[in-house]
Formats: structure tokens, sequence, C-alpha cells
RNA sequence: GUGCUAGUAGCUCAGUCGGAUAGAGCAAUGGCCUUCUAAGCCAUGUGUCGGGGGUUCGAAUCCCUUCUGGCACGCCA
């Protein structure tokens, strides 16, 4: 519709070409203002005209074609060209558009591929609140991507490799012993690492110690490794609860310690390529020219490091891939880390390190401290999940006590709060945690998004002998609340492109509010049973795709909805 | 010190490839359940868009500068 009105003004502008104006067309801040507006300010200039005089021209050269445009009405107002849609040209148009499968979307992604790499979480640590973010973000993304028509490998990275393997084997062996772990399991790892920590201030032979069992591991040493796999064992089983009740899962759990071998490979190819550097007895890439700090990729003891293990994956993904795109979705303190890996890729002569993403997302803290294991100043994702389920479930038995499937519904609606939370501000932002907002379950928060679908389910289970029509009257959707919702639900498409394009969920979590908003105003004011029947049918038609959209944006965020609650 | 990142209403944040009176939610106050789920709807108030320059017909948005918070700057990840 857009491109037709383009394609006519352009016309009578002669100087401007189709692609410009469909960039300066704008949505007007107030439905009063029409559903398109174009201003005539930049043309000024060219024309040496007033934008008034221009925008009348303009006005004047549209009219014999309005009605082949589907245009109701265009107004000039301080040099703006108001556009007016006909309003059951515009109703149809989109109702049509959106029946047909999957909304009549385009996939643009043809099948590309995309690796993801996220959630990564270290063993032997906990699950925290930290976690949880990659964890929802990425799975949101890889959602988008795969909606789009990409092939999404999902990687979850393990941090199952490195000098604290060396720590905790030298604690455990100090301090633990196997009944213990076996009983006490993730709880217990963490007891002594902290307890090595500790240890290991006043006693720096402890952290040599810990380097020697670390190069032991990275000798196959048979021993170490056997602890280092239980350990593995251990942690996963956690994490595995976590995820099952977040619903999220991954194509791949090849892990850093996965990469080891393949390190030697890297270092004689950078040998090759004349890149690695000895500085203070350890191997570089010399990255001065480009204002970075080097690249390590070996340490003065030979080890391997992360630098090293992540330029070795990103060689082997793409070896075994073929990705398109590779995203990583971490922290922001880690922007250095992979400016210097993707940099090392580049200077390896790898043409494609332009398809390296850091995807980052801001710092959690708790009472504005940091997150610290040692110090107890932590919330672990597990808890949080549970919190939040049983609030759910204390509402539930309030507001609607005879609900069956209580459990489900309310396991439904406290984790889709918690993800809708993570997702809804931009990743960039630093979180300070709070249960408070968390545990909110009203405003713009997923509860208030699963009630608004929940609402729509139900009405529409009333009516399971009123098959939703073929035809149906477009006039009556044109009153206001009906239209402002149908424009609301029109968007889906464009939202999700621009939430992949900037790798940001949350402009998907704000337009399910937008959508979620408009919804329930028209629901409060288009009564739908006691209407008659044309009315009634008409509406329901666009009770149902409220509906079908706010599920399937849902599903994009990863967030199920229960049809009653 | 260098770099990255954020600064918008009392709080949490949208809006930032320049455009019409800067928007939501929370919190506060008042209204709406004999009508489709009140986890909802409606109404009311709040702003030096961190400060200062500049570019422009027009700047929260672009450029410069400055202040404040967070983070990172080789043998942890």
């Amino acid at each position: 519709m857009k491109k037709k009105i383009c394609k006519c003004i352009a016309k009578n502008l002669g100087n401007i070409n189709e692609d410009d104006l469909m960039k300066l067309i704008e949505i007007p801040p107030d439905e009063e203002l029409g559903d398109f507006a174009l201003p005539c300010f930049s043309f000024a200039k060219i024309m040496h005209k007033n934008p008034k005089v221009i925008a009348e021209e303009l006005k004047e050269a549209l009219q014999g074609e309005k009605q082949d445009l589907g245009i109701e009405k265009i107004d000039v107002v301080n040099g703006y060209l108001n556009i007016f849609m006909n309003r059951v040209e515009y109703v149809r148009y989109w109702v049509d558009k959106i029946t047909k499968a999957d909304f009549g979307m385009v996939k643009t992604g043809s099948g590309k591929t995309i690796c993801m790499d996220y959630s990564s979480p270290n063993i032997a640590k906990n699950f925290h609140v930290g976690h949880l973010r990659t964890t929802v973000i990425g799975n949101s993304l890889y959602k988008i991507y795969e909606k789009l028509g990409f092939k999404v490998v999902r990687i979850n990275h393990l941090g199952d490799w490195g000098t604290q393997f060396g720590k905790l084997i030298v604690a455990y062996k100090k301090w633990s012993n196997k009944d213990s772990v076996t009983e006490k399991g993730i709880e217990e790892l963490l007891r002594i690492y902290v307890k090595f920590n500790q240890e290991a201030e006043n006693n720096p032979e402890l952290i040599e110690e810990a380097r020697s069992w670390f190069i032991k591991m990275e000798q196959n040493d048979e021993e170490a490794i056997q602890i280092w796999k239980w350990f593995k064992e251990i942690s996963l089983l956690e994490f595995t609860r976590v995820y099952e009740l977040l619903g999220v899962s991954f194509d791949s759990f090849t892990g850093e310690s996965f990469y080891r071998d393949k390190v030697p490979a890297l270092v004689e190819e950078l040998k090759t390529k004349n890149l690695l550097m000895e500085s203070q007895g350890a191997n570089v890439i010399d990255l001065s020219q480009y204002d970075m700090p080097p690249c390590l990729i070996t340490k003065s003891d030979g080890g391997s490091i992360y630098h090293s293990r992540d330029i070795a994956a990103v060689l082997f993904r793409k070896e075994k891939y073929h990705f398109e795109k590779c995203l990583y979705v971490t922290g922001l303190e880690q922007s250095l880390h992979f400016k210097q890996v993707f940099k090392a890729i580049e200077v390896m002569g790898y043409e494609w390190a332009d398809a390296l993403v850091h995807v980052p997302y801001g710092l959690v803290s708790l009472e504005g401290e940091k997150l610290s294991t040692r110090s107890g100043n932590i919330i672990y994702a597990e808890d949080i999940l549970h919190e939040a389920i049983g609030r759910a479930k204390s509402l539930i038995q309030i507001k609607n006590p005879d609900l069956p499937d209580k459990e489900e519904v309310a396991k439904k609606v406290g984790v889709g709060a918690i993800i809708f939370h993570d997702l809804f501000n931009q990743r960039i932002k630093n979180v300070d945690f709070s249960w408070e907002d968390v545990l909110s379950f009203e405003g713009t928060t997923g509860p208030y998004v699963q009630y608004t679908y929940a609402r729509a389910k139900s009405i529409l289970k009333k009516n399971i002998d009123e098959m939703i029509p073929e035809t149906i009257d477009f006039n009556v959707l044109i009153e206001d609340t009906s239209y402002v919702l149908i424009k609301a639900l029109s968007g889906y498409e464009e939202t999700i492109i621009k939430a992949a394009k900037r790798y940001e969920p949350s402009i998907i979590a704000r337009y399910l509010i937008t959508v979620a908003t408009a919804f329930n105003k028209f629901y409060h004011e288009c009564p739908i049973l006691q209407a008659d029947e044309k009315k009634k049918k008409a509406r329901l038609v666009l009770v149902d795709l409220t509906q079908s959209i706010i599920l399937d944006a849902c599903s994009l965020l990863g967030m199920d909805c229960p049809e009653e609650m």
C-alpha cells in the first residue's frame, strides 16, 4: 500500500526516487493525523518552494488516483501531507494477509545457517540470574531467526575447560571426598571452590598446584580427566533442570574442552602466517596497529586460554556449519575479548570475519553490588523461577480457584513472567535485580500478555459452533478501537524484522504490549457475544487474529500461553 | 590513564538512520464487576530529554566538548 502511494508521489515529484520516499513516509503520532504522512520540508530546498505549497500541489496531483490507491482523504497540515486510507480497504487488506499461513510473512532467511553461542554456563558453578539473561535472550533470537527462515545451530559453549578445574581438583583432594560430592552435588563443588580461593590468598603455592593439574588435564592425564568428567556430569544435571523449566534446548553442547586439541593446529597456522609473537614467555598476536591489546594464544606454561579456544571454536564452526553469521550472546564486559578474537580471524585472512557478531547485554547486580558467589551476594535462576511459579499459584487460588491444571498454568505464568521481564528492556541496560519487579504480574508484564490471550481464547471457546466465517462485513471493523487494533496487528512482520536486525527481543516484547493494550481496549468497548450477528462475526475474526498473533509473538520470546488463567 | 557502554517524569524504561503538543508501566488520586476472565478498562498530575557549544527550516535523536554511573584493559572465563 505504502509502495503504491510512493510510486505515485515519485511520479509527480520527478527528481525523488521511490526508495527515498519510502524512508521519508512516516506514521503520524496521532490517529487524527491519518495513516501515513509525508513531511515536505526536505523538498523545499530542492524545489525552491514553500513546503506547504508543495504539499498542496501533491494533494491535487493525487486527487485523481485516490480511489485506485485506496486513499480516503488527504490533508495538508503544517507542511505535512497527511494521508487517510480508506478504512474498509485497509482492514480488508490486512485481515486477508494475516489470515494466510504464517501471517503472510516472507521467509527472508532462505535456509541460510546462523550459529548462535549462548547460555554457556561454567561447569561447577551455579546457574544464576546472569546466565538467565544470555539463555533467555539467545533462545528468543533463535526463535526469531528461525521464524524468518534461517537454520539456526544452537550452541551451548560450556565453560568446561580452564585453570579453574585445576583449582577444583586441588580443592577436591584437599577438602572433600567422593561421598560428599555425590551427595551434595554442585553445592559441594562450589563450597570447595570458594574455600580454595580464600586459602589461595595466603598461600600462592595452591595456585601453582592448580596450574599443574590443569596442565595434566591438557595432557590427558587419566586421573585428572576422570575427576573433571565427573564434575561436568554433576553440573549438567543442574543446568538441565533450569533448561527444562525454561523450555530451552540446544543442538550442541560442545564446550571449551572440545577445542583443547585444536589449539596446537591453530598455533601452527598462526606461525605459518607469521602472526605469532613471543611476549613475556607467552605467545600472542600483536594487535597494536588496531589500537588493541595483544591477543593471548598460549600462556607461558604452554596452556591454552579462552582466546585461543574461541578462535579454534569459530574456525571449527565455520568448517562444520558453513554459517552465514555467528552470534555470541554474552555480557558487555566481554566486548574487548570478542573484538580481539574477531580481529584475529580477520588478520588470519578469513574474509568472513565480518560474519561474527557480539550481542552484548548489561550487567546484573544485586542491591547495587556485583554478584559474587564468594560473598553470598547471588540469586540462582532456579530459585527465581520457583518463586515466580509459587506466586502465580497463589494468585490463581485467589482469582480463579476452579481452574483445572493449576500446576501447569502456574508454571507457564510464573516462567512467562520471568522470561518477559528479562526481555522487556533493551539488552544493553544494566539490571539491578529486584524481587518486586520480577514478581510483578500487572502492567507491562508477561502475565498481562498471557491474560489478554486467555480472554481472547475464552471468547472463542464460547463460540465453537460459530465457525469463523469466510466473508465478513469489514465495515464493522472500521470504528476506532477495532481499527487501532488492526493497525497494531499489521505491524507484526515489520516488528520481527526489526528485532532480528537489531538482535533485540525487547522489540517483540514491546510489540506484544501494544497489541495486548489495543485488544483490552477493544474487549472493553466492543461487546461480542451480545452484538448482532453481523458485528459478532466480524469481531470474532478480529479476536481470532489477535489471539493467534499474541501466541506466535510470545513463542518468539520463548514464552508459553495458557488458554485459561 | 585508555577504551567500551549508559544517562529521558519520583522509580523502571520506550522513543535515537532529525520531523508535528517527548510517550508507557509502576507509584499517587478518583471512577468502572446483574453484560464475553477486574492479572483488566477509563480519568487526573509530573519533564533544564545530564550540562555547554555547533550543524539544520527543524535536534532527545547528528557533530564537538564536559560531567556522572557501570564495565573492561595478557597468562581466569
